[in-house]
DNA sequence: ATGATATCAGATAACGTTATCTGATATCGT
DNA sequence: ACGATATCAGATAACGTTATCTGATATCAT
């Protein structure tokens, strides 16, 4: 239980003073050292086993090297991987993650934000379920940069990184027209979301630009969870005089819930329905059969947030910053060719 | 663009001493105040929307409010589902929880170990990978609370909290055997790890105590992931001469990927095999058909070593602590009695 | 009144760093 | 040999807090 080691420690250690220590450590552009006095401090440094401590760094107007993520959701993979790949970003700049899910709660999301304001993180990376605008340009005045993620905020003068929802639901739709389907079913999330909007139009876009009719009894609307997946597919195949033989799902883990909905009513993927999801979790990969999807571009999303607000750091807020990251078609195997 | 809100700007709006500010947001014992002073203070807060810097008060002897979590394999639902249990518990204390994975690598622990003692975290949470016990005996040393999971390692005096996974193990297997089988084959993990090893000791000694035989040919090794479950027991099912008519999987993962390989060669499950898990992991009650499997105690766990850290930095670490918590089984549609 | 005590709040010194200022040598051209 | 310059390294003041010390009033019993 021996108190904590010091840049003091090191320095006596060293027989030096304390700024030629903190030399060592963060060297300036015009500073001078004597190899063997480097040498000396190095030393003290290995034998004390010590580690600078970056909070009294970062009051020193050093960063906090840690950057926060809010998402809503820890449980959808989606979101699992997201923060993975971000936290890969993070651990290559030696940057540590906080990570906070709101839940889908307001209370919980301003509550973390009180949390990592205190906490003076260098940035923050939120996919946000009611941050409003006054908000998000209070938290800019106070210079604590902050990303959103998929969810736009009207007014908010804030960088975002969004998926292209639109193309990627083009090409799921575009992708079972190739293959020869005519009625295509969806099921939905629901409406209040950016993301759910833009793929369900590049759905009824895509149709519509192939000649197809948008059957909204063919639409369904739900939770983007398993559950739900599986329970608006057995709705759809109670009336399915409408005879449709392929549905794009608007996330993956509905398109599972649907495929277990599909398969315990006796029905084979792709021999009687074609499935396209969306977004690619690496369940999709191992499922039965293997889903076909559209990957989003997680880690150009979090690449993207990360570099942003090491740049906000250091430049300041340049201007109102949108960047749209495309998807990519994922062929596999629900899908199958009809004549 | 504006600087940061200090104290200091809270205490001129307020028109009161810095030192007035710090009692009001931490309050001392024998602090008296007039309620019109404090007022005033809270109203500046408030109009300035001001945050107290954690750092700054850190470097005060109070604790960062930051505890790490290293975790071998951020894709593993199983730990996914512990750090969503643990963020909780960090979340209800205002505590904000710093993940790491270390990708099953030693040298990523060891950097990780690295940015979370400069951070000075007020505890770490591991469930270790290649820690020896000098390293962590130094941690103690500094003043670092240091908590295990899963995973011990001799020597050093460092509290861990265990799930029990040997009962674990006779659970899964006693249920198959109440149900009537008699022969029982075993998917298990590769045996350098602990769990694995008493998950595995649960499933013999229970065989055993039962009167029935412990047969080699029945037990087969793998990495605990989807993809060796499926493999193994596509193994198992081509010398299934053997005719065993149950499964016992060391985790969720391995035995949906068993799942697949049955189902994929056109057999049913449970009518021709029935199958236990272990992790209970969310996927599992989904799955088709749904998993019976052993939940294992991770909000124990996660309670159990947020309470040890703070107990630990109140009155300093006691003596050496293992605690173990118990699993439970969950029963679903994957095992069918037997006659 | 007077001193003792309870109630309030400011000044000050830390916590562990780093940027700036300052001072001391060593090296050099003339 | 001398001042100018390059090279080195210490002293000091911040960063934003809180604990301790100290001083000022208000209240009370005598």
């Amino acid at each position: 239980m021996r108190t904590r080691v010091t840049i003091r420690d090191v320095a006596k250690k060293a027989g030096v003073s304390i700024s030629t220590v903190s030399r060592v450590l963060s060297p300036q552009v015009n500073d001078y050292m004597r190899e063997e006095t480097r040498g000396k401090v190095l030393g003290a440094i290995k034998e004390l086993d010590y580690r600078p401590d970056i909070r009294a760094q970062s009051l020193r107007g050093r960063g906090t090297r840690i950057v926060g993520l809010v998402m809503p959701d820890a449980l959808n993979p989606f979101y699992q991987e997201l923060a993975y790949v971000l936290e890969e970003v993070c651990y290559r700049e030696k940057y540590g993650l906080l990570v906070c899910s709101s839940k889908n709660s307001i209370t919980r999301e301003l509550t973390y934000i009180d949390l990592l304001e205190s906490q003076k993180v260098d940035g923050i990376i939120i996919s946000t379920v009611g941050l409003k605008e006054i908000k998000l340009n209070n938290l800019v005045k106070k210079g604590i940069p902050i990303i959103l993620m998929d969810r736009d905020v009207p007014g908010a003068n804030i960088p975002v990184m969004f998926t292209n929802n639109y193309l990627g639901g083009c090409q799921a739709t575009q992708h079972l027209i190739d293959l020869g389907h005519k009625k295509i079913a969806c099921i939905a999330g629901s409406m209040n979301t950016l993301s759910s909007i833009n793929r369900l139009k590049g759905y009824t876009d895509t149709l519509q630009k192939n000649g197809l009719e948008v059957d909204k009894k063919l639409i369904k609307e739900g939770k983007l969870i398993y559950k739900d997946g599986y329970k608006l597919m057995k709705e759809l195949a109670r009336k399915s005089s409408d005879g449709f033989t392929a549905l794009f799902c608007l996330n993956d883990l509905v398109a599972l819930g649907a495929m277990r909905a599909i398969q315990e009513d006796g029905k084979n993927i792709p021999s009687d329905y074609s499935i396209v999801g969306f977004d690619n979790i690496s369940l999709s990969s191992v499922s039965n059969p293997p889903l076909t999807t559209i990957a989003q571009p997680i880690k150009q999303i979090a690449q993207g947030a990360f570099r942003t607000i090491k740049r906000w750091k250091k430049q300041g807020l340049l201007k109102k910053e949108h960047r749209f990251w495309d998807t990519k078609l994922i062929v596999r195997k629900s899908c199958k060719e009809i004549n």
